[in-house]
DNA sequence: ATGACGTCCTGCCTGC
DNA sequence: TGCAGGCAGGACGTCA
């Protein structure tokens, strides 16, 4: 499941990928995945549609260019925009050169939940009638199974692929979701940027403003459990059940302490924690325990480096007690019970 | 404010 | 062998 540092490396490869490109066509299988927010126009309020139809979200996001690829937890933000520098007359007969003044900026934002990824490459798209394994097909018994032209994808077939932009240089950027939990948003940007859900998402872990005395404030305040409090969007970005487990272990502190009763060296301990495991993991390509690849289809390193994620029964690296899995709040927590107090 | 649980979705694992 | 049932998991919604 992505969580910053597999978000951080996809948001790199894209910055490398598809900057300055133009969409020139989108496809996709599973409106349920999308959300589209139709701008406001000749005194028409701003309206969003969910389930668009594919020629909606075309109609929209066609002849836009991306200019930047950015990442705020563990959402992926790629801003677009139409304006085209244009030369303008002036009122004094010279040429100036600038952009139109009207905004013309769109944000496309990405949320891959457990098993989305994007990858970047050229499929084509196979139309099949069938049964798939469950018998479960979202429209009319029809499924589209997409399959690789090309690439570098280590995948030949990859029939998870639910949504592709196609682009001006003929590559395609896909986005593979095998549970159909991701969500997609497009619209203009302001829009997107202030949309309740997008705002109240707390401060990103590794910027560098954020201080050890703001950290140690928004956690002490937190009667909740402190893997609870550290997988919590609204307290502090991008931190999920994998990284949560590692972080407490490395500071030595138990998932079920109540964050509230954490003594002032733990806090801190903590904290260092934090940006060391997530800085480690990005340097690593994030992690693939189950299905994240970057967008050429790599696994990430840090899987073999973990210290006690989905290791129950296994040795604690540092003490040799027996790992444990316990349940908070139905997701699975792994810790030493010897070393993590 | 907090917790407990349901929802979405489907490959994989277990048990009969 | 084959099928049914349960599980995982991020974020959100609902209800107590």
């Amino acid at each position: 499941m992505p969580e910053l540092p597999e978000v951080q490396t996809i948001v790199d490869d894209l910055n490398k990928k598809i900057i300055g490109r133009e969409i020139v066509g989108v496809w996709f299988d599973a409106p349920k995945l999308i959300t589209l927010r139709m701008p406001q126009g000749y005194g028409e309020p701003s309206r969003t549609i969910k389930k668009p139809k594919a020629k909606k979200l075309e109609g929209q996001i066609k002849g836009l260019k991306i200019i930047s690829v950015s990442r705020r937890g563990k959402n992926i933000l790629i801003y677009l925009t139409n304006n085209q520098p244009r030369i303008v007359d002036s009122p004094a007969g010279e040429s100036l050169r600038g952009t139109q003044s009207t905004t013309n900026n769109y944000l496309l934002l990405i949320h891959q939940k457990m098993t989305g990824h994007f990858l970047y490459g050229k499929w084509r798209i196979a139309r099949v009638v069938g049964r798939s394994p469950r018998g479960s097909f979202g429209e009319a018994g029809k499924s589209s199974v997409v399959s690789l032209v090309k690439g570098p994808l280590e995948e030949k077939v990859n029939n998870y692929i639910h949504l592709i932009f196609y682009f001006d240089n003929g590559q395609q950027l896909a986005l593979s979701d095998l549970r159909k939990f991701a969500k997609v948003i497009f619209g203009p940007k302001k829009e997107i940027e202030n949309l309740p859900d997008f705002k109240k998402i707390g401060p990103e872990p590794l910027e560098k403003n954020f201080k050890v005395g703001k950290f140690i404030s928004l956690i002490s305040s937190e009667k909740r459990k402190i893997k609870q409090v550290l997988m919590d969007q609204e307290v502090i970005a991008g931190i999920g059940n994998i990284y949560s487990d590692e972080i407490l272990w490395l500071s030595k502190i138990h998932p079920l302490k109540p964050a509230n009763q954490l003594k002032a060296d733990e806090l801190k301990r903590l904290y260092s924690a934090m940006k060391k495991i997530l800085k480690k993991a990005i340097k690593l390509r994030g992690t693939s325990i189950s299905d994240f690849r970057d967008t050429s289809g790599k696994a990430g390193a840090y899987a073999r480096e973990r210290f006690v994620y989905r290791k129950e029964g296994e040795h604690c690296p540092r003490c040799k007690g027996i790992i444990k899995r316990i349940k908070i709040k139905n997701r699975s927590a792994h810790y030493c019970p010897k070393c993590q107090k």
